[in-house]
This record gives C-alpha cells, structure tokens and sequence, in this order.
DNA sequence: ATGCTCATTTCGGATGCTGAAACGCACCCG
DNA sequence: CGGGTGCGTTTCAGCATCCGAAATGAGCAT
C-alpha cells in the first residue's frame, strides 16, 4: 500500500488562517477510493485523506445556505432568500420551518421577515477554545514535527489539570509513547502546566494554587514558595521542563505556552528521549524551532480574532461596519 | 398518520424573557390550523400565530443537533456523539461528511475526533445587532404600545441614515402611518437620527458629521454649529423630536436611544397625534413610558451580554470557564 | 500473533424531499 | 371602496434520498 504517498505534502488543502476556503465541495467518488478507511480515532495512518463513506445530505446544506444567507441579511424575506440563493421558495419556506421548530429563526411581521434568533450562538458556541488553537496550531506542529521529527502536544487547562487535545505522534517518526492524547498532565510537575501557570495572569494564578492547596494538603507553603521561584523562572527562560522525578524518565518534556493578550490559551509541548539530544543541542535544536513556532501561531490567532473578518464584532466594532457605506 | 408525534423534544430549556419563549416546538398540525395562514411581512394580522406549513425535515434537525451537540464537547468521536444524542451511528457518519464538506467540521486524527471549525461563525455572524436588539426589544415594545397605544419603532444606523426595521403598527389600534418598515430618516432631521447622533461616542459623531458635510453641500458650517447646540440639548433632556418642519406634520415622533456601554445600539421612538395628546401629557404620557421600556430593554441587553450563559466568551471568560470544575 | 473493540460501510426498503403549479391573502391604486 | 396584482403559502405526484440493522474490517491490547 501507498501508506508514504501522504506524508509528504499532507497539509496542503488545510494551510494557513484561510483553512477551508477551497469550498469546491469535496464531492462524493463513491467507486475509486483513493484514500481508503481511516478511523478518526486511529494513532496511526493518515490525517487528511480526503474521503467521505456518503454523499452529502442535500437538505441539510440547503437548511445551512439558507441560515448562513439569513445571517448576512440580517431580516430577510422568502423573497430576499430566494433572490440570493437560487433555491425554490417552497424549499425555503420548508427550511425556516424547521430552523424555527428548532428555535434557531424567528418570524416576525413586526419586523417584516425572518431573523435569526440568540440560539444560533449554540451552532459556534464550542468553536473559541480548543477547536480554534487546535485549528491555528495544526499546520505549524505538522510542519515543526517534519523539521525536528518529534512529537508536539497541545494541552488546555482543564480543571485542575491539563488536558492534552491535540498530538503529532502520529507522523514523528520516533515515537515513544502509544498516545498523549486524553493524558491529564498534573499542573505542578508537567512541562504544560508550568509554562501555564508561569504566564498565565496573576489573578488566575493565586485561583489555581489555592485549588491546589485545597485537594492537596500535601502540597505546603514550603512547597508553594519553592513552586513560585520555579515559575519565575520559567518567566525568564520562556519555557517549562517536566519536573525529571517524574516518568517517563528517559524523556525531557518543554513546554511554552500559547498566549493571546495577557491570556495563556494553551501549552505547547515537545518530548524526546534524553540520550538522542545532546544537552548543548537543546537549545537549537527544540527550544527554540518549539518557540519559534509558537510565535507564528501566536500572530495567527492575533490575526483571526482581531484582524479577521470573521470575528464577531464588539459593540464598537459594530457601529464600525454599520458607518461602512 | 401520527403526524403530530414530532415534538417530544428540546427547547424546553430555553428560558425567560428572551422574547419567543413559546418555543414549544410550534407543532405541525396539517388538519386544524388555528391560526390560519399569514405572510411573514404582513402589516396586519397577529404576530406569532402558531403555524407551520410543512413538518420539518427531520435530517436538518439531526444534523443541527450534532453539530450543537459537537459544539459542546469541543473534540468528540462518533461514539461520544452516539452517547449524548442517541442518534443510530451511521446516520451520525453521514451528517459529520456532510457537515465537514460544507466546512463546518474537520476530522482530525491528531486530535482523536471530529471538532468544529471557524466557518461555524457564519452560521452566528448575523446575530449580534439587528436580530439582538429586536429580540430584547420586542416583547417591551409590544408592552409599550399596548399600554400607551401609540406605535413604537426602532431603527439602526445604516450608511448615512436609519434604517427602521421594527415597528408595531400592526398592533397599534390608532396607526396613523401605512408603514414605517424599510424607511429611512435623515440623520439630521428625524427623531431617531437625533437620539443616535446625540448619544453614540464623540469619535463617531465626528465620522457622521464629516460624511454628512460630504453628501450635503447645502450643511454649511453654521448649521452644523446649530446642529451640535441641538444634539447637546437632546443629551440633556435624554429625548429628541422630529424637526417640526418635516412630513408628516401632524405627528410628533418621539425618540430615545438604545445604549450599550458608551455604544447606541439602536434609535426607538413613538409618534403620536399632534392633537391626541396635550402637551402637557406628553411627558407622562409618551416620553417617560418611553425611557422607563429603553431602560428595561438595556438592562436585559446587558444581561444578555455579559451575565448570560448564551455569551461569546472573551479570552479571559475561556479561562474562568475552564476554571469552573 | 490473536482477539476484541468500535468506527465505518453495505444494502434493502420506505420515508421524506423536491419543485411546478395553483391558491388566496393583503396591499395598492383608482 | 372594489378589482388588480404581487408574493407568501399550500398542494401533490413522483422519485431521489435517507434510515438503521447487520456485516465488515481497521487498529489497539496483550
């Protein structure tokens, strides 16, 4: 099989903020596979191939044209809808039906038409967080785990802890460990949860170490003051390593964190095993290509929230657009 | 046939003085409307007569539900969907492919599962505005007219002028107009152009003022000094009027300003009979009833905003969110 | 290497969707 | 006030599409 046909360009459909703008409708080859099955879960074998087991259920775009039309408008008549998207106005009518039984759009003769209603934000609702860094990051972890070849994580806080969402072990080609995926790094002894609480903001901090000192009552003021001359000095460095008593002791961990404004949105992690880099060659050669890449992602983000058109608008920026002609 | 077994389901969530809380998943009833049949931009006619023409497509509500349902869990296999939805597997295999190839979602390997993508914003984007406002604004203005029976309207700036794009008309038992729908009054002139001018941040009034000089050779230096004296007595009283030598001269038109923050949102007005109400009554009778529902509407808004669960969280609310357990 | 889990695919059957055309309400104009 | 007209809504027949139990097989664990 063909399995290495893949990671050589990978990525190329899913590049930069842009992501999926070649809209041109994956459209279903039920026949001649050429991707294959690939389960979504799988710690192996590709990522991207472009396959879909079915076609596309019609319906349901048309329901989503139509709700994404009604958003640009605003208010918006059978009409209106009709005149911009092309579909046959009983469609329409059958669509808003549905989108109101479900809540998503109101009808309203007091405003003359159809208008999206506050549940909508649950279709996006899940979007700023994980999905949007994971969304960011992708491109760049792939791309800095083809050029170092180990794996990269990342992890958001969870709780009291960090959760890791996202990992290249898939394509490094020496992998260690069977997955980091679902693993809940402490915040204390990780790489990812110091380099969280080193950047995160103050107030946020004092939060999570006295949630740490209520589950942990072995966890001392003796211990917490060490703990905190640790983060500064993560502050200094610019990076996390994983406390070296705990496992896996064959491995080093860094961390540096993912920030937006005075926010720490994620840490980002490389692991490797301590006898294939020399110590002199850390600094080169993880360290900085870890940082490097994490300011790209850095300004990727800067760019889709504020810069970005598809950001949603602050009360300010809202009187922006409506001076806009 | 059971047609009528659909709605088991939902909304039943969806709470308080959001506007249409009679979300009971509008039944459809093919036999016995009891609303009749109404067109959506009727100017007379009840508003809310519970009535659907068609069932609705059931896959549309599907896919809405696990797209929602993916929004929730951020990152979720076909097995985490299954568990919380308890739709059939394949069902959710085949609205994931149709959701990922409209770009909604992404399968990803290196993060175990599906997640959603940016493009979900377009499916929210035209929430925050129009549609926000008149949903917080609808069942007061409805309050207000039937208490005071006089029309009330609201209006958003739009380019150079405001755009009305509400108004209860049809409810009013003494409409003195055919519409106000889809008008456009002047900034400078109209009441609502006042209230919005009066009230919106200096940096704004400046960009209005500067793009009305342009359109209107006529606007000379010294009207605009007159014009800014009028704005400041407007921010005084907390009210403008209709310029007394515009159409239609036998109504006064009444307008207070919906604010956010130092932000107008939106102009609201009454216009009533010269003659209807003596002048001494008009404070009582229209300006304060007026200000007492713009106050209301505002603070529902602010709820909305910044209190309510629907918010979009900013950076720092993701991580109180993902403090909170 | 073998078994087992679970995502994915298949396939037959019937449900549900499509959209042209008819309908009739509500506004407009004389 | 009363017909004309535009447009939102309804109907209906035909067939494309969707449903979901069961089979498949990829991928992980031991």
């Amino acid at each position: 099989m063909d399995m290495n046909s893949y990671g050589t360009d990978t990525v190329a459909d899913e590049d930069a903020y842009a992501g999926e703008t070649n809209q041109t409708s994956h459209r279903y080859s039920p026949g001649q596979d050429e991707g294959g099955s690939c389960r979504a879960n799988s710690r192996r074998g590709m990522t991207d191939s472009i396959k879909a087991s079915y076609p596309p259920v019609e319906s349901v775009r048309r329901a989503l044209e139509i709700l994404r039309t009604l958003n640009r408008l605003r208010i918006g008549t059978v009409g209106d809808l009709h005149a911009v998207t092309g579909l046959p106005k009983p469609t329409i009518v059958r669509m808003l039906d549905t989108l109101i039984a479900d809540g998503y759009v109101a009808r309203d003769n007091m405003c003359g038409g159809y208008r999206v209603t506050h549940r909508v934000k649950d279709l996006h609702a899940g979007y700023e967080g994980i999905a949007e860094v994971i969304e960011a990051s992708r491109p760049f972890a792939i791309e800095l785990t083809n050029s170092i070849k180990w794996p990269v994580g990342i992890g958001m806080l969870d709780g009291d802890a960090i959760a890791v969402h996202f990992w290249t072990g898939t394509i490094s080609p020496w992998v260690h460990a069977n997955t980091l995926l679902h693993n809940r790094p402490n915040l204390i002894t990780s790489a990812m949860g110091r380099a969280y609480m080193a950047f995160c903001p103050e107030e946020e901090r004092e939060l999570l170490f006295q949630r740490i000192r209520e589950k942990n009552s072995a966890f001392g003021s003796d211990q917490e003051a060490q703990h905190r001359a640790l983060l500064a000095n993560v502050r200094k460095k610019g990076y996390a390593l994983r406390s070296p008593r705990t496992e896996p002791k064959r491995n080093i961990t860094v961390a540096v964190p993912i920030r937006h404004g005075d926010m720490v949105l994620a840490s980002m992690t490389v692991s490797f095993f301590i006898t294939a880099v020399a110590p002199a060659d850390v600094d080169e050669r993880v360290i900085q290509p870890l940082k490097e890449t994490v300011a790209k992602i850095e300004s990727v983000i800067r760019f889709m929230r504020d810069g970005g058109s598809g950001m949603l608008p602050t009360s300010r920026d809202v009187s922006r657009m409506a001076l806009a002609v």
